[in-house]
DNA sequence: TTTATTACCTATTGACATAGTAGGCAAAAG
DNA sequence: CTTTTGCCTACTATGTCAATAGGTAATAAA
């Protein structure tokens, strides 16, 4: 499940992107008015993205936040990650628990595999870009069925 | 994330079709042990499966669960879901919150359905026996990179 | 009819994550 | 030196996860 706090670091990222490209710093408080998120929460949240090399941030009057590249070299999987941490799709396949005893034995292991690369290329594939205001002839479209 | 209830649920489908078919009834314990899993947990799982229509148990001597239908007529999608709930990504998509006031206007949903998309052809794609033992010239592969 | 074996049921727990809130300090510009 | 902004620490309510504990009911064999 991806949590409010990425969902809400994608939008403001796209926020940022749509309103006002990268030249200017954004007070905080305009982002969380445009998308109705509590500013408070925000604050948290933008926090780990100018540590996770998202955003840059200035203090004072005329401060803000604003990307700190081009919203075309964004992708969506990176921004999650900044927030969400890896994209595991099970604890077997995440960091520290590597070491099941298991792991060799294993008959649902290749399919978590593969299912987290599909995620991975999925979220990666995207750019920052590819989320704005539409433009047509684009190329990516729903997969199928349900 | 798929959480134990869903891993082990897929281990007890396995084990069953692995050793047994769906002949004959196997005792929970058993299962617990082969799968180094707790069986006091195992029993609420299986009380899930049972309920979900996955299996049948039967009590007293000679009882234990089964199969209630041959392995090649499940797939893992089905077998998740009945576990962790509809596999929704985001909450905007599952069920009762579908009702998001930004849901016409919000940049995000497009992506949020076409991954739920993908997610659900994915594992409702995979039939039970494609996890059991290996059988040469089987076509499915991991998609890439990383 | 007793006994062993099995499933089935309700309740409880500790640890952790989620989605926030509250209040103040620090920096920068006018 | 005041206003605007980001930045920092702490707290909390609610819920989920991954179990554990202890009992009752059903069934087959002795």
């Amino acid at each position: 499940m991806i949590t409010t706090k990425g969902r809400y670091a994608l939008r403001v990222m796209i926020d940022l992107a749509e309103n006002h490209g990268n030249e200017s710093y954004v007070p905080l408080k305009d982002i969380a008015e445009r998308q109705e998120i509590s500013k408070k929460y925000l604050e948290i949240i933008v926090k780990d993205m100018v540590s996770g090399g998202l955003l840059i941030g200035a203090s004072g009057k005329g401060g803000g936040y604003k990307l700190c590249r081009k919203p075309e070299e964004y992708n969506v999987g990176e921004i999650l990650e900044v927030m969400e941490g890896k994209l595991s799709s099970v604890s077997c396949l995440s960091g520290d628990f590597n070491d099941c005893p298991r792991k060799n034995s294993c008959h649902t292991l290749p399919m978590w595999t593969e299912y987290d690369n599909m995620v991975h290329d999925f979220f990666y594939g995207k750019k920052l870009t590819d989320l704005l205001s539409k433009k047509k002839g684009s190329a990516r479209k729903a997969s199928s069925s349900k």
